[in-house]
DNA sequence: GGTTGAAATGAACGCGCGTTCAGTTATTCA
DNA sequence: TGAATAACTGAACGCGCGTTCATTTCAACC
């Protein structure tokens, strides 16, 4: 007679996760029905509630552990003195991490129209924080002379958009290895920046 | 005691049509009802079937409209004799474009995979058309020795996912003015490809 | 071997969905 | 004035949705 499991992350909590995001990267957080996610899982619809409140929830913790994971990542990765050093960390950073989580990054740029208010001030805020570790180093760079940037938010979003675009052409078994989109897109990202 | 009307378009036919644009771009078109799209327009639900088949179709239509409209406009404003000259034309008449349109453009991006196969397929041709613009300036460009590019299929990905990224936080009463986006925009285009 | 309790079932809840269609209203034109 | 017809209503259709919960299963432990 178990209704709610502590935390709602035991065993099976992980499946159900990885089911919902395979299954909202797929058709989208709306298009997905709880008795599809169940199924994936191996299990029926009711199962579901020993391990997420709700559907709302299964997408935002999706999301939420995806923007704290990479700014976790990010923090454990970054380097460089020069701003251009911590630009090519950044840069080589960002395409690494993406590649590696296409699922997840997918959702958390195409179903944030689907988050309530309130969990979506959280995913902006978090958003917000990376978008700013790569303005700093764009500002940096320019107050130093060694990027010309004309404006640095600009460049920040045209940047971020150039790269996490990425993520829905890649294929792994495509036509380019990791590491020449790598030295690729670090190539245009300086460029871009005047470097 | 009218079923349908000749091809679906009559007066009504375009309230309709402008009234989902709105409610998929601000929701999706998964989580939009027909009952809403009819309630913006000011009628009953059964009353939309006078003027689409099918929700479904109401998503294509727009989809579809809206990149044959795009290649028809790129069509007639291209110009430009060298690859820099080409390139800049592609560049400003992109951002313009876009930014008058961008329930349509945010439509076409994050909705494909709502789209039945068939239908899928058509729009994705003709993406694939208005990408082989890009990409034919940029292979010209680099086998005249203007351009510096390492692959000119990623360097046009990379171009669009730039530009096209400016539709998700462009405001119209925003702190840059068109004009000196699209300035900054073409001069971080220029400096990616090398010219 | 009996008891516990976590894990999962499966039926049910009210609701809103996309779509159909007989019927009503409003306009046009002879 | 009256017939024709375009435009729309409103009720209904079967269905699948998110969620709840009494009941069942079954491994672990005394």
């Amino acid at each position: 007679m178990a209704r709610k499991i502590g935390s709602y992350a035991q065993t099976t909590g992980p499946q159900v996760k990885a089911a919902a995001l395979k299954l909202f990267a797929q058709s989208g957080y709306a298009a997905v029905s709880m008795r599809q996610i169940a199924s994936e899982v191996g299990m029926q619809a009711g199962a579901l509630y020993l391990y997420t409140p709700d559907k709302q929830t299964l997408l935002f913790d999706l999301m939420r552990e995806h923007m704290e994971d990479l700014l976790a990542a990010w923090e454990a990765a970054k380097q460089g003195a020069s701003p251009q050093e911590r630009l090519e960390a950044f840069t080589r950073f960002h395409i690494r991490y993406h590649l590696d989580r296409t699922d997840l990054v997918f959702i958390a740029y195409m179903e944030l129209r689907n988050l309530e208010p309130d969990n979506f001030a959280v995913i902006q805020a978090l958003r917000a924080r990376y978008e700013q570790e790569l303005e700093g180093i764009l500002r940096d760079g320019n107050s130093s002379g060694l990027f010309k940037i004309a404006d640095a938010r600009l460049s920040t979003m045209a940047i971020i958009a150039m790269l996490t675009g990425m993520t829905s052409w890649y294929r792994e078994d495509g036509r380019l290895s990791r590491d020449r989109i790598e030295r690729i897109y670090w190539n245009m990202v300086r460029r871009t920046v005047g470097a």
